[in-house]
DNA sequence: TTGTACGCGTTATCAA
DNA sequence: TTGATAACGCGTACAA
């Protein structure tokens, strides 16, 4: 291995009877050389499947075209998305990607920003893990000159560009929706309290808790984890008390959906009769389950898209305002799992 | 943008009052280096956040210690859980990854691998598009020494690894407990005719139709495409025609199913009264859906890490089979969606 | 035990 | 219009 025999422009020069120089000044286009030789150069590159030393050009410009994605997990259908939607733009500013997992990691993350002190990339487009509670790793990188943009999962004591959805209203309207449907002890099921995103859909839902919801319990907050053996356990507990339990759940964790539609299969609660369900989720499935899902929908592609464009356009030295916090609204979308079966 | 002041082994050895040599050799635990100045380097070097420039050292060692990964969606449970398994193997081994979506194009798959030429990885993971049926962008890049290992969708005409599972065994599996549940007109539902995977899986559907539906139809496999309407279209015109329509199908696309379960609610056909389904799928919510969906899981994870642990093997020499081919079982996974309801 | 000097493939500056 | 040369940061053979 590490051959690598590859075509160089020393090469190619070589065999052009040209200077190495030139031979590059042609390949970019450089208008110093004649049409004629820039041609020439270039028809014999194309022919020797000529591509230029990745390492070498980003060595010289101390550049590498090339952006990390740092996400907590990827089987997770907001995550997949917003990929695509990070692929798409990136494509289309010819920017490179790299795509690290942190599972949700504080320390994790902390390693992989660190390793990108090495010049890998040009900036950063992160969603930080549910552990994560202080930037100092992302401070660091920041201050030697890598821009970093947030997507969705953002720390408010930076002030860097953050592309998110507005997690407030949504928490506020998810329990309104409950309220609407005669829900009167709605609980909050979340895998992170730290989170930014987790901390706004739950003020969310504690002002709309308080505005609809006026006899209600008011502070039902469960805390789950990424386990899911564990989250069963937690959501079986919670269920099985059948005086105390809630009878509308709003959910923060796409996962934690299966754990509870297996919990009320298992212990015979019947959804949405006894127990109604609202999941902020990008699920493609919710049409599909049974009872079909209602779901805060987020713009995940869009999000990404949007985000990616934005870190482009700081690397491109395009004006950008890095203090913009850019929001793109969920929607929601209601479908059997919370509404009241009134016509039966 | 791209200040990058960087830490650099300059700027180490001024500090110290050495060398660059000797730092650079302190660092890479030269023996040649005393004890002493080497810990005082480190100590530095650590004190510093000091991590190698990663495109000096690439370019110096003719190595990038990253693998790319190209696949062709990333929103399909199948290949973001393979991409745990390859993300846990390969920082195991000390690699990065790079992941590259084709998003089931031909020519963005060479485009892809065409880019790939720079030296940017050591070795390259890949499950092709739907549309890739020859090699020679493959040949071309394996032969200037860059390794490939094949997951899932490999390529018949190469003999590089490859780690697969047994469609074979699965396709005939499916329909034997297809036609065990009284089906005798089923059918196979595909989003690729070419790939290896659907071939290997349309033989094994074949010989199981021929041996275990003997009055039934024999000729009947519906190719699909990546467009979700498009998709619902196919699927309606197969369903709507009441008198030969399949009494059971066998799912090779996990999208697919959306499509399916949607006519199917459409049109009033019942599952898995009127219509049995099984489908090829990793998808975790099959236990939730309506009804729960009967799957062919494949073991994603399993063949994301070993595949890795294959390439890191061949990249770090040591000696591997390249024609070997690991075969990792699917599990047939029986839910509703594929049995009479003989107790009702 | 440490320092010096060269080369990896590019690109940019300056000279021809 | 083209050529020569230095520099990016690192690793290593060789000299000291």
């Amino acid at each position: 291995m590490a051959i690598r025999s590859n075509i160089s422009i020393k090469i190619l020069a070589k065999k052009l009877g040209l200077s190495v120089g030139s031979v590059s000044k042609a390949l970019n286009n450089s208008p110093e050389i004649s049409i004629a030789t820039r041609e020439k150069v270039k028809e014999l590159a194309k022919q020797y499947n000529y591509t230029p030393n990745h390492f070498a050009s980003n060595l010289r410009n101390n550049t590498s075209k090339t952006i990390a994605v740092v996400i907590p997990q990827i089987s997770d259908s907001f995550f997949s998305l917003a990929i695509n939607g990070i692929e798409k733009a990136a494509q289309e500013r010819g920017y490179h990607i790299i795509i690290s997992i942190t599972n949700e990691l504080f320390t994790k993350e902390s390693i992989i920003i660190n390793e990108l002190h090495n010049g890998m990339v040009d900036g950063i487009l992160i969603s930080i893990s549910r552990e994560t509670n202080h930037s100092t790793h992302l401070k660091e990188i920041n201050e030697i000159g890598i821009p970093i943009v947030f997507f969705d999962r953002d720390l408010e004591d930076m002030d860097t560009a953050k592309v998110v959805t507005n997690d407030f209203e949504s928490g506020y309207n998810a329990v309104k929706h409950l309220a609407n449907e005669q829900c009167n002890n709605i609980c909050f099921l979340s895998v992170s309290e730290s989170l930014s995103i987790s901390k706004k859909r739950i003020e969310g839902f504690k002002k709309g808790v308080n505005e609809f919801v006026k006899n209600g319990i008011h502070n039902n907050i469960v805390k789950c984890s990424t386990d899911a053996t564990e989250n069963h356990l937690i959501i079986k507990n919670l269920l099985q008390d059948e005086i105390n339990r809630p009878d509308g759940i709003v959910v923060s964790g796409e996962h934690l959906t299966i754990s509870i539609y297996n919990v009320c299969k298992e212990l015979g609660i019947k959804i949405p009769e006894q127990l109604k369900i609202i999941c902020f989720s990008n699920l493609a499935y919710a049409s599909c389950l049974a009872p079909s899902l209602s779901t805060i929908t987020q713009p995940a592609f869009e999000i990404g898209y949007k985000a990616t464009h934005l870190l482009c356009d700081s690397l491109d030295g395009i004006a950008v305002d890095l203090k913009e916090k850019i929001i793109c609204p969920s929607v929601l979308e209601i479908r059997e799992s919370s509404i009241s079966k009134r016509h039966i």
